[in-house]
DNA sequence: GCAGGAATTACCAAACTTGGTAATTGTTAT
DNA sequence: ATAACAATTACCAAGTTTGGTAATTCCTGC
Protein backbone atom coordinates (compact mmCIF):
# COMPACT_ATOMS: atom_id res chain seq x y z
CA UNK A 1 0.00 0.00 0.00
CA UNK A 2 1.11 3.53 -0.40
CA UNK A 3 1.23 4.58 3.37
CA UNK A 4 -0.42 7.04 5.49
CA UNK A 5 -3.15 9.09 3.58
CA UNK A 6 -2.89 12.41 4.67
CA UNK A 7 -5.14 15.39 4.42
CA UNK A 8 -4.37 19.26 5.41
CA UNK A 9 -6.64 22.17 6.57
CA UNK A 10 -4.76 25.22 6.77
CA UNK A 11 -5.06 29.02 5.55
CA UNK A 12 -1.36 29.35 6.11
CA UNK A 13 -0.27 28.48 2.31
CA UNK A 14 3.06 28.22 2.84
CA UNK A 15 3.26 25.99 5.77
CA UNK A 16 0.76 23.95 4.01
CA UNK A 17 3.22 23.99 1.02
CA UNK A 18 5.95 22.80 3.46
CA UNK A 19 4.35 20.05 4.49
CA UNK A 20 3.14 18.72 1.21
CA UNK A 21 6.58 18.34 0.22
CA UNK A 22 7.45 17.25 3.32
CA UNK A 23 4.83 13.81 2.76
CA UNK A 24 5.77 13.38 -0.48
CA UNK A 25 9.71 12.88 0.06
CA UNK A 26 8.69 9.75 2.47
CA UNK A 27 7.04 6.74 0.76
CA UNK A 28 5.46 6.32 4.47
CA UNK A 29 2.73 9.41 3.61
CA UNK A 30 0.32 9.53 0.26
CA UNK A 31 -0.73 13.68 0.33
CA UNK A 32 -4.49 13.19 -0.59
CA UNK A 33 -5.50 16.79 -0.46
CA UNK A 34 -4.36 20.20 0.76
CA UNK A 35 -7.02 23.35 1.70
CA UNK A 36 -6.96 26.44 3.09
CA UNK A 37 -10.14 26.54 4.93
CA UNK A 38 -12.71 23.76 6.68
CA UNK A 39 -15.89 24.78 5.07
CA UNK A 40 -16.29 22.02 2.91
CA UNK A 41 -14.28 19.50 4.90
CA UNK A 42 -17.21 16.88 4.70
CA UNK A 43 -17.24 16.74 0.93
CA UNK A 44 -13.21 16.99 0.98
CA UNK A 45 -13.32 13.77 3.53
CA UNK A 46 -15.62 11.88 1.10
CA UNK A 47 -13.23 12.64 -1.63
CA UNK A 48 -10.37 11.84 -0.68
CA UNK A 49 -10.89 8.93 2.20
CA UNK A 50 -8.06 10.21 4.82
CA UNK A 51 -6.60 8.30 7.53
CA UNK A 52 -5.02 11.38 9.20
CA UNK A 53 -6.89 14.81 9.04
CA UNK A 54 -3.94 17.59 9.60
CA UNK A 55 -5.99 20.91 11.25
CA UNK A 56 -5.00 24.06 11.63
CA UNK A 57 -7.07 25.41 14.81
CA UNK A 58 -7.07 29.11 13.66
CA UNK A 59 -8.67 29.67 10.48
CA UNK A 60 -11.04 32.10 9.04
CA UNK A 61 -14.84 31.41 8.35
CA UNK A 62 -14.60 28.28 9.98
CA UNK A 63 -11.91 27.46 12.93
CA UNK A 64 -10.63 24.05 13.17
CA UNK A 65 -12.25 23.29 16.62
CA UNK A 66 -15.64 23.72 14.37
CA UNK A 67 -13.80 21.10 11.84
CA UNK A 68 -13.27 18.53 14.11
CA UNK A 69 -16.49 18.63 15.99
CA UNK A 70 -17.69 18.31 12.03
CA UNK A 71 -15.27 15.35 11.15
CA UNK A 72 -15.51 13.53 14.63
CA UNK A 73 -19.28 13.87 13.96
CA UNK A 74 -19.69 12.63 10.60
CA UNK A 75 -16.33 10.52 10.00
CA UNK A 76 -15.45 8.58 13.23
CA UNK A 77 -12.93 6.82 12.20
CA UNK A 78 -10.77 9.61 10.95
CA UNK A 79 -7.52 10.72 13.27
CA UNK A 80 -7.45 14.28 13.68
CA UNK A 81 -3.55 15.82 14.39
CA UNK A 82 -4.01 19.62 15.74
CA UNK A 83 -1.50 21.43 14.50
CA UNK A 84 -1.10 25.43 16.46
CA UNK A 85 1.30 27.64 16.51
CA UNK A 86 0.75 28.38 20.45
CA UNK A 87 -0.42 26.23 23.47
CA UNK A 88 -3.37 28.60 25.18
CA UNK A 89 -4.84 26.49 27.63
CA UNK A 90 -8.74 27.04 26.49
CA UNK A 91 -7.96 26.25 22.61
CA UNK A 92 -5.80 23.21 23.57
CA UNK A 93 -9.13 21.98 25.99
CA UNK A 94 -11.48 23.06 23.31
CA UNK A 95 -9.81 20.90 20.73
CA UNK A 96 -9.29 17.52 22.73
CA UNK A 97 -12.85 18.18 23.68
CA UNK A 98 -14.26 18.22 20.41
CA UNK A 99 -12.15 15.17 19.69
CA UNK A 100 -8.67 15.93 18.32
CA UNK A 101 -6.23 12.79 18.85
CA UNK A 102 -3.24 14.54 18.89
CA UNK A 103 -1.73 18.27 19.53
CA UNK A 104 1.42 19.66 18.32
CA UNK A 105 3.04 23.11 17.66
CA UNK A 106 4.03 23.62 14.24
CA UNK A 107 7.43 24.67 15.11
CA UNK A 108 7.75 21.27 15.65
CA UNK A 109 10.88 19.94 13.30
CA UNK A 110 9.62 17.88 10.00
CA UNK A 111 10.87 14.73 12.14
CA UNK A 112 8.60 14.72 14.74
CA UNK A 113 5.32 16.00 12.52
CA UNK A 114 5.86 12.57 10.39
CA UNK A 115 6.57 10.69 13.96
CA UNK A 116 2.99 12.53 15.15
CA UNK A 117 0.76 11.70 12.38
CA UNK A 118 2.15 7.99 12.66
CA UNK A 119 1.44 7.99 16.22
CA UNK A 120 -1.99 9.47 15.67
CA UNK A 121 -2.89 6.89 12.76
CA UNK A 122 -1.93 4.11 15.08
CA UNK A 123 -3.86 5.05 17.92
CA UNK A 124 -1.93 7.47 19.75
CA UNK A 125 -1.72 10.76 21.47
CA UNK A 126 1.30 12.61 20.50
CA UNK A 127 1.35 15.77 22.06
CA UNK A 128 4.08 18.38 23.13
CA UNK A 129 5.37 17.42 26.23
CA UNK A 130 3.91 20.70 27.38
CA UNK A 131 0.68 20.13 26.18
CA UNK A 132 0.60 17.01 27.92
CA UNK A 133 1.10 18.33 31.44
CA UNK A 134 -1.45 20.79 31.20
CA UNK A 135 -3.93 17.71 30.36
CA UNK A 136 -2.96 15.86 32.65
CA UNK A 137 -2.72 18.34 35.00
CA UNK A 138 -6.10 18.90 34.09
CA UNK A 139 -7.11 15.94 34.57
CA UNK A 140 -5.52 15.19 37.88
CA UNK A 141 -7.97 18.51 39.08
CA UNK A 142 -11.28 17.18 37.87
CA UNK A 143 -10.34 13.54 38.89
CA UNK A 144 -9.39 14.40 42.90
CA UNK A 145 -12.05 16.43 43.83
CA UNK A 146 -11.23 15.22 47.34
CA UNK A 147 -14.89 15.64 48.80
CA UNK A 148 -15.07 17.65 51.99
CA UNK A 149 -15.91 15.91 55.51
CA UNK A 150 -18.62 17.67 57.32
CA UNK A 151 -18.32 15.27 60.11
CA UNK A 152 -22.09 14.01 59.30
CA UNK A 153 -23.56 11.00 61.21
CA UNK A 154 -24.12 8.08 59.16
CA UNK A 155 -28.06 8.73 59.67
CA UNK A 156 -27.67 12.42 58.77
CA UNK A 157 -25.58 11.25 55.51
CA UNK A 158 -28.68 8.91 55.07
CA UNK A 159 -31.55 11.36 55.37
CA UNK A 160 -29.57 13.71 53.07
CA UNK A 161 -28.80 11.25 50.31
CA UNK A 162 -32.22 10.23 50.37
CA UNK A 163 -33.28 14.25 50.28
CA UNK A 164 -30.80 15.04 47.48
CA UNK A 165 -32.59 11.73 45.58
CA UNK A 166 -36.16 14.02 45.91
CA UNK A 167 -37.85 12.72 48.60
CA UNK A 168 -39.47 15.30 50.91
CA UNK A 169 -39.38 14.87 54.89
CA UNK A 170 -43.04 13.01 55.00
CA UNK A 171 -41.34 10.13 52.38
CA UNK A 172 -37.70 9.84 54.35
CA UNK A 173 -39.75 9.50 57.16
CA UNK A 174 -41.20 6.68 55.20
CA UNK A 175 -38.76 5.23 53.69
CA UNK A 176 -36.28 5.12 57.04
CA UNK A 177 -39.35 3.84 59.17
CA UNK A 178 -39.09 7.02 61.58
CA UNK A 179 -41.68 10.14 62.43
CA UNK A 180 -41.74 13.15 60.49
CA UNK A 181 -40.43 14.96 63.65
CA UNK A 182 -37.12 13.06 63.77
CA UNK A 183 -36.12 13.31 59.91
CA UNK A 184 -36.97 16.75 61.05
CA UNK A 185 -34.43 16.56 63.77
CA UNK A 186 -31.68 15.33 61.51
CA UNK A 187 -32.25 18.06 58.90
CA UNK A 188 -31.42 20.60 61.61
CA UNK A 189 -27.99 19.14 62.57
CA UNK A 190 -27.76 18.72 59.01
CA UNK A 191 -28.10 22.45 58.05
CA UNK A 192 -25.90 23.60 61.06
CA UNK A 193 -23.11 20.81 59.74
CA UNK A 194 -23.07 22.28 56.45
CA UNK A 195 -23.72 25.94 56.85
CA UNK A 196 -26.97 26.40 55.14
CA UNK A 197 -30.41 26.94 55.67
CA UNK A 198 -32.63 25.33 53.11
CA UNK A 199 -33.70 21.85 50.96
CA UNK A 200 -31.79 23.46 47.89
CA UNK A 201 -28.63 24.74 49.81
CA UNK A 202 -28.29 21.11 51.21
CA UNK A 203 -28.57 19.27 48.09
CA UNK A 204 -26.35 21.78 45.95
CA UNK A 205 -24.00 21.71 48.63
CA UNK A 206 -24.40 18.02 48.98
CA UNK A 207 -23.82 17.25 45.40
CA UNK A 208 -21.18 19.54 44.62
CA UNK A 209 -18.73 18.54 47.29
CA UNK A 210 -19.53 14.82 46.92
CA UNK A 211 -20.43 14.14 49.90
CA UNK A 212 -21.69 10.60 49.26
CA UNK A 213 -18.70 9.96 46.88
CA UNK A 214 -17.23 7.56 49.61
CA UNK A 215 -20.21 6.42 51.10
CA UNK B 1 26.40 19.97 37.70
CA UNK B 2 26.20 16.48 38.02
CA UNK B 3 22.78 16.11 36.09
CA UNK B 4 19.04 15.21 37.22
CA UNK B 5 19.16 13.48 40.74
CA UNK B 6 17.03 10.00 40.69
CA UNK B 7 16.00 7.38 42.82
CA UNK B 8 14.76 3.92 42.20
CA UNK B 9 11.71 2.15 44.64
CA UNK B 10 11.15 -1.19 42.61
CA UNK B 11 10.51 -4.62 44.72
CA UNK B 12 12.39 -6.20 41.41
CA UNK B 13 16.15 -6.58 42.35
CA UNK B 14 17.61 -7.05 38.80
CA UNK B 15 15.20 -4.52 37.02
CA UNK B 16 16.82 -2.06 39.45
CA UNK B 17 19.95 -2.88 38.59
CA UNK B 18 19.34 -2.63 35.19
CA UNK B 19 18.34 0.86 35.51
CA UNK B 20 21.21 1.45 38.42
CA UNK B 21 23.55 0.63 35.50
CA UNK B 22 21.96 2.51 32.95
CA UNK B 23 21.98 5.52 34.93
CA UNK B 24 25.29 4.86 35.90
CA UNK B 25 26.49 4.79 32.44
CA UNK B 26 25.26 8.38 31.65
CA UNK B 27 26.96 11.31 32.43
CA UNK B 28 23.06 13.40 32.87
CA UNK B 29 22.17 11.86 35.49
CA UNK B 30 22.55 11.06 38.70
CA UNK B 31 21.47 7.72 41.08
CA UNK B 32 20.96 9.40 44.66
CA UNK B 33 19.17 5.87 46.06
CA UNK B 34 17.46 2.75 45.06
CA UNK B 35 15.18 1.37 47.40
CA UNK B 36 12.93 -2.55 47.28
CA UNK B 37 9.93 -0.62 48.88
CA UNK B 38 8.58 2.85 49.51
CA UNK B 39 7.58 2.34 53.34
CA UNK B 40 10.23 4.79 54.38
CA UNK B 41 9.45 7.50 50.93
CA UNK B 42 9.72 10.05 53.29
CA UNK B 43 13.15 9.56 55.48
CA UNK B 44 15.10 8.29 51.41
CA UNK B 45 13.74 11.38 49.82
CA UNK B 46 14.86 13.48 52.86
CA UNK B 47 18.08 12.59 52.67
CA UNK B 48 18.82 12.22 48.93
CA UNK B 49 16.81 15.13 47.62
CA UNK B 50 16.37 13.62 44.10
CA UNK B 51 15.12 15.43 41.25
CA UNK B 52 12.90 12.82 40.07
CA UNK B 53 11.49 9.62 41.86
CA UNK B 54 10.85 6.23 39.90
CA UNK B 55 8.31 4.33 41.20
CA UNK B 56 7.25 0.81 40.33
CA UNK B 57 3.28 0.92 40.59
CA UNK B 58 3.30 -2.91 41.99
CA UNK B 59 4.78 -3.38 44.93
CA UNK B 60 4.46 -4.91 48.41
CA UNK B 61 3.66 -3.25 52.06
CA UNK B 62 2.85 0.10 50.70
CA UNK B 63 2.16 0.49 46.48
CA UNK B 64 3.56 2.89 44.34
CA UNK B 65 0.61 4.78 44.48
CA UNK B 66 0.04 5.06 47.68
CA UNK B 67 3.89 6.46 47.46
CA UNK B 68 3.02 8.60 44.83
CA UNK B 69 0.22 10.39 47.37
CA UNK B 70 2.74 10.31 50.02
CA UNK B 71 5.49 12.17 48.00
CA UNK B 72 3.68 14.62 46.57
CA UNK B 73 1.71 15.48 49.46
CA UNK B 74 4.97 16.35 51.63
CA UNK B 75 7.99 17.14 48.42
CA UNK B 76 5.49 18.47 45.82
CA UNK B 77 8.05 19.78 44.01
CA UNK B 78 9.81 16.38 43.19
CA UNK B 79 8.65 14.86 39.95
CA UNK B 80 7.54 11.43 39.74
CA UNK B 81 7.54 8.67 37.22
CA UNK B 82 5.59 5.59 36.91
CA UNK B 83 7.00 2.59 35.87
CA UNK B 84 4.87 -0.50 35.19
CA UNK B 85 4.21 -3.53 33.46
CA UNK B 86 0.69 -3.77 31.97
CA UNK B 87 -1.15 -0.55 31.05
CA UNK B 88 -4.08 -1.19 33.21
CA UNK B 89 -6.94 1.50 33.28
CA UNK B 90 -7.64 1.54 36.86
CA UNK B 91 -4.31 1.55 37.84
CA UNK B 92 -3.12 4.42 35.32
CA UNK B 93 -5.98 6.26 36.42
CA UNK B 94 -5.24 5.69 39.97
CA UNK B 95 -1.28 6.71 39.35
CA UNK B 96 -2.59 10.24 37.85
CA UNK B 97 -4.85 10.96 40.24
CA UNK B 98 -2.61 10.24 43.06
CA UNK B 99 -0.25 12.85 40.88
CA UNK B 100 1.75 10.76 38.78
CA UNK B 101 3.87 12.90 35.89
CA UNK B 102 4.63 9.92 33.72
CA UNK B 103 3.43 7.17 33.21
CA UNK B 104 5.56 4.75 31.22
CA UNK B 105 6.03 0.37 30.43
CA UNK B 106 8.11 -1.63 32.00
CA UNK B 107 9.10 -2.49 28.63
CA UNK B 108 10.08 0.24 27.37
CA UNK B 109 13.77 0.80 25.46
CA UNK B 110 16.48 2.20 27.81
CA UNK B 111 16.80 5.33 25.63
CA UNK B 112 13.40 5.48 25.97
CA UNK B 113 13.73 5.62 29.76
CA UNK B 114 16.51 8.15 29.35
CA UNK B 115 14.33 10.30 27.79
CA UNK B 116 11.42 10.28 30.10
CA UNK B 117 13.14 10.96 33.21
CA UNK B 118 14.49 14.46 31.25
CA UNK B 119 11.00 14.89 30.14
CA UNK B 120 9.30 14.79 33.60
CA UNK B 121 11.96 16.65 35.29
CA UNK B 122 11.31 19.20 32.24
CA UNK B 123 7.68 19.60 33.02
CA UNK B 124 6.48 17.32 30.06
CA UNK B 125 4.24 14.54 30.67
CA UNK B 126 5.82 11.43 29.04
CA UNK B 127 3.73 8.61 28.09
CA UNK B 128 3.65 5.45 26.01
CA UNK B 129 1.41 6.67 23.36
CA UNK B 130 -1.56 3.94 24.15
CA UNK B 131 -1.52 5.82 27.73
CA UNK B 132 -2.00 9.04 26.52
CA UNK B 133 -4.58 7.70 24.23
CA UNK B 134 -6.58 6.21 27.61
CA UNK B 135 -6.21 9.68 29.48
CA UNK B 136 -7.17 11.78 26.32
CA UNK B 137 -10.26 9.39 25.84
CA UNK B 138 -10.86 9.73 29.57
CA UNK B 139 -10.46 13.43 29.57
CA UNK B 140 -12.74 13.77 26.62
CA UNK B 141 -15.88 11.86 28.27
CA UNK B 142 -15.10 14.09 31.21
CA UNK B 143 -15.00 17.26 29.72
CA UNK B 144 -18.29 16.53 27.28
CA UNK B 145 -20.55 15.49 29.51
CA UNK B 146 -23.20 16.64 26.61
CA UNK B 147 -25.42 18.72 28.97
CA UNK B 148 -28.87 17.45 27.85
CA UNK B 149 -31.00 20.43 26.88
CA UNK B 150 -34.65 20.58 28.38
CA UNK B 151 -35.36 23.57 26.15
CA UNK B 152 -35.43 26.28 29.13
CA UNK B 153 -36.00 29.27 27.98
CA UNK B 154 -33.22 31.95 29.00
CA UNK B 155 -35.47 33.16 31.45
CA UNK B 156 -36.08 29.69 33.19
CA UNK B 157 -32.27 28.85 33.22
CA UNK B 158 -31.70 32.14 35.07
CA UNK B 159 -34.18 31.20 37.39
CA UNK B 160 -33.28 27.57 37.86
CA UNK B 161 -29.64 28.89 38.92
CA UNK B 162 -30.43 31.04 41.04
CA UNK B 163 -32.71 28.46 42.33
CA UNK B 164 -28.93 26.12 42.53
CA UNK B 165 -27.45 28.83 44.64
CA UNK B 166 -30.16 28.33 47.40
CA UNK B 167 -32.82 31.45 46.80
CA UNK B 168 -36.20 31.06 47.73
CA UNK B 169 -39.13 32.58 45.39
CA UNK B 170 -39.08 35.36 46.89
CA UNK B 171 -35.21 35.92 46.81
CA UNK B 172 -35.29 35.18 43.12
CA UNK B 173 -38.44 37.77 42.34
CA UNK B 174 -36.04 40.30 43.81
CA UNK B 175 -32.96 39.77 42.27
CA UNK B 176 -34.82 39.55 38.62
CA UNK B 177 -36.78 42.60 39.53
CA UNK B 178 -40.06 39.99 38.91
CA UNK B 179 -42.84 39.64 41.10
CA UNK B 180 -43.15 36.29 43.04
CA UNK B 181 -45.91 34.63 40.91
CA UNK B 182 -43.98 35.18 37.74
CA UNK B 183 -41.45 33.13 39.71
CA UNK B 184 -44.08 30.61 40.48
CA UNK B 185 -45.06 30.80 36.51
CA UNK B 186 -40.98 30.16 35.65
CA UNK B 187 -41.08 27.34 38.04
CA UNK B 188 -44.05 25.60 36.85
CA UNK B 189 -42.57 26.07 33.63
CA UNK B 190 -39.22 24.74 34.60
CA UNK B 191 -40.33 21.69 36.57
CA UNK B 192 -42.62 20.47 33.54
CA UNK B 193 -39.92 20.72 31.52
CA UNK B 194 -37.17 18.56 34.22
CA UNK B 195 -40.30 16.22 34.66
CA UNK B 196 -39.84 17.36 38.25
CA UNK B 197 -42.25 18.01 41.03
CA UNK B 198 -39.96 20.39 44.04
CA UNK B 199 -37.34 22.04 44.32
CA UNK B 200 -34.59 19.50 45.21
CA UNK B 201 -35.55 17.36 42.33
CA UNK B 202 -34.97 20.19 40.32
CA UNK B 203 -31.59 21.55 41.78
CA UNK B 204 -30.69 18.03 41.35
CA UNK B 205 -30.80 18.08 37.77
CA UNK B 206 -29.82 20.83 37.16
CA UNK B 207 -26.46 20.15 38.75
CA UNK B 208 -26.17 16.47 37.27
CA UNK B 209 -27.13 17.55 34.13
CA UNK B 210 -24.85 20.18 34.07
CA UNK B 211 -27.58 22.60 32.56
CA UNK B 212 -25.63 25.60 32.65
CA UNK B 213 -22.20 24.58 31.28
CA UNK B 214 -23.20 26.44 28.43
CA UNK B 215 -24.79 29.60 29.80
C1' DG C 1 -19.33 5.71 85.78
C1' DC C 2 -20.51 9.65 83.45
C1' DA C 3 -20.10 13.21 79.85
C1' DG C 4 -21.22 13.68 75.22
C1' DG C 5 -22.78 12.47 70.89
C1' DA C 6 -26.29 9.89 68.04
C1' DA C 7 -30.97 8.76 67.34
C1' DT C 8 -35.43 9.29 68.52
C1' DT C 9 -39.90 11.72 69.45
C1' DA C 10 -43.06 15.92 70.22
C1' DC C 11 -45.55 20.58 69.59
C1' DC C 12 -46.27 25.52 67.96
C1' DA C 13 -46.47 29.17 64.73
C1' DA C 14 -44.57 31.52 60.86
C1' DA C 15 -42.98 31.23 56.36
C1' DC C 16 -42.60 28.94 52.03
C1' DT C 17 -43.94 25.84 48.10
C1' DT C 18 -47.10 23.73 45.00
C1' DG C 19 -51.08 22.88 41.59
C1' DG C 20 -54.83 24.77 39.40
C1' DT C 21 -56.81 28.25 36.57
C1' DA C 22 -56.65 32.50 33.87
C1' DA C 23 -55.31 36.64 31.43
C1' DT C 24 -52.18 40.24 28.99
C1' DT C 25 -48.33 41.58 26.10
C1' DG C 26 -44.66 41.09 22.96
C1' DT C 27 -41.78 38.35 19.73
C1' DT C 28 -40.93 34.78 16.29
C1' DA C 29 -41.39 31.79 12.60
C1' DT C 30 -44.08 29.80 8.70
C1' DA D 1 -51.08 37.33 9.74
C1' DT D 2 -51.57 34.12 12.78
C1' DA D 3 -50.32 30.49 15.61
C1' DA D 4 -46.95 29.36 19.03
C1' DC D 5 -44.14 30.52 22.58
C1' DA D 6 -41.87 33.56 26.19
C1' DA D 7 -42.57 36.57 29.91
C1' DT D 8 -45.43 38.64 32.96
C1' DT D 9 -49.01 39.06 36.69
C1' DA D 10 -52.87 37.35 39.87
C1' DC D 11 -55.54 34.56 43.50
C1' DC D 12 -56.92 30.41 46.34
C1' DA D 13 -56.20 26.54 49.22
C1' DA D 14 -53.64 22.63 50.59
C1' DG D 15 -49.42 20.92 51.80
C1' DT D 16 -44.41 21.40 53.23
C1' DT D 17 -40.55 23.39 55.50
C1' DT D 18 -38.27 25.85 59.15
C1' DG D 19 -36.63 27.58 63.89
C1' DG D 20 -37.25 27.19 68.59
C1' DT D 21 -37.49 24.42 72.62
C1' DA D 22 -37.41 20.08 75.13
C1' DA D 23 -37.08 15.33 76.55
C1' DT D 24 -35.77 10.17 76.34
C1' DT D 25 -32.79 6.29 75.21
C1' DC D 26 -28.65 4.13 73.84
C1' DC D 27 -23.85 3.77 73.15
C1' DT D 28 -18.84 5.08 73.32
C1' DG D 29 -14.67 6.71 75.29
C1' DC D 30 -11.75 8.35 79.23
Amino acid sequence: MDGIKVIIFDDNDSLRDSITMLLQDNADFTLAGSYSHCLDAAENITNTKPDVVIMDIDMPAMSGIEGVKLIRKNFPAVQILMLTVFDEDEKVFAAIKAGAGGYILKNAEPQNLLHAISEVYNGGAPMTPGIARKVLHQFQTILSEEEKDYHLSIREKEVLSLLVDGLSYKMIAAKLSITYDTVRAHMKKIYEKLHVASMTEAVAKAITQSIFHNK
